[in-house]
DNA sequence: ACCTGAACACCGTTCAAGT
DNA sequence: ACCTGAACACCGTTCAAGT
């Protein structure tokens, strides 16, 4: 059993968020539980309450590592040697392999509720802003009349119906979508988009 | 107290969902329990399990009556005396009201998970089908140039696009929309993606 | 100083026993 | 036949007490 100055703060933290990321995957994001992570890194649940604030903390700091690890998934996954709109959907397909593949964390991602008056933290926005330059990134290279504010509204809402047809399709299951797969639909929202927008 | 017989298995069942949506409406959608739910309507929790197999069904009933709900409130909102392209602004602006006037209930809505091999009913299918066809009718005004399937996906492609932007602006609240809310990103998918789709 | 362990106020679900 | 109430196996969170 774990004693007393056997790890820092910082190293009970990662030890914390590695036991909880195991959990998630093998459990699902609904089983997870501060009793099983203490459990499972051999301290009382008490010692979670020095390092994290509350579960909500424990669980935002794991979905700001799931960012990471999506943000390498897709730049692994995601060549540069092609025109934007083939780019863009190389990124999609990317990203839908993500939320089918790792999709108890990906849920738990998609899970989050930030409450009335509560904002994210800064340096959340900031990992999610990453991703997103990524799409900002091969938009600039399908269309380049537009103007720097027009182009990142452009990506922020093609990323969010993107977003929206795999929560329809990997969380709900819907089966009402004309027998399109995620990525057939995501495919025709951006086709279609980015037609709209290259006719401006 | 209630006594045995004082309501039949459907009365019990109208009672729990009644007092499910005021629990939700009131507490959010992570404050409600089935003990809860027992002790508004005076019935023990045990015979809440003779009338719901466990609180996932009784979760999918609550759901079902808020896609009743939202269908209505579509309805009621949404004019029929413009053409194709203001309907679909106005039925998302509708949609979009309802998403952040009845939040909790939208937010249990969002946050159902389909495990893997598991199924939605086939009547929960069936009132989503009846919410996705006020969207296909405003779309079939817009654009009639398309075969029937190419207008039913892209309606879906369009409405899980609209929800997208409402989870990472109610749900998520983002704040990296550059500065737009949801009904502006909301406009500029659907001008956009009608643009597109016109000049297919 | 650091961590424990017990306590408090909750959960979902089941099922023998009562009326 | 219908419902209860107690039990079981869990929760998140706090904090006096131990080393």
């Amino acid at each position: 059993m774990a004693r007393r100055s056997d790890h820092s703060r910082e190293e009970i933290r990662h030890l914390a968020l590695d036991a909880a990321e195991e959990i998630i995957a093998s459990d699902g994001y609904k089983g997870l539980s501060a009793r099983k992570i203490a459990k499972a890194i051999g301290y009382t649940v008490g010692t979670l309450y020095l390092v994290f604030k509350n579960l909500d903390d424990l669980i935002i700091q794991v979905n700001g590592r799931t960012l990471d690890n999506l943000y390498d998934w897709l730049t692994e996954r995601h060549g540069d040697s092609m025109d934007g709109h083939q780019s863009l959907l190389s990124l999609t397909r990317a990203y839908i392999d993500y939320a089918e593949q790792e999709s108890p964390r990906w849920n738990l991602l998609t899970d989050y509720v930030v409450e009335n008056g509560q904002e994210l933290p800064d340096w959340y926005e900031a990992k999610l802003g990453k991703v997103f330059g990524l799409v900002e990134h091969s938009l600039a290279e399908c269309n380049s009349h537009h103007d720097d504010l027009t182009m990142r509204r452009a990506a922020r809402v093609l990323w969010a119906g993107v977003n929206g047809i795999c929560i329809s399709k990997i969380r709900h299951r819907f089966s009402l979508a004309g027998g399109q797969s995620a990525t057939e639909m995501a495919e025709m929202l951006i086709d279609t988009f980015l037609r709209g927008f290259s006719q401006q």
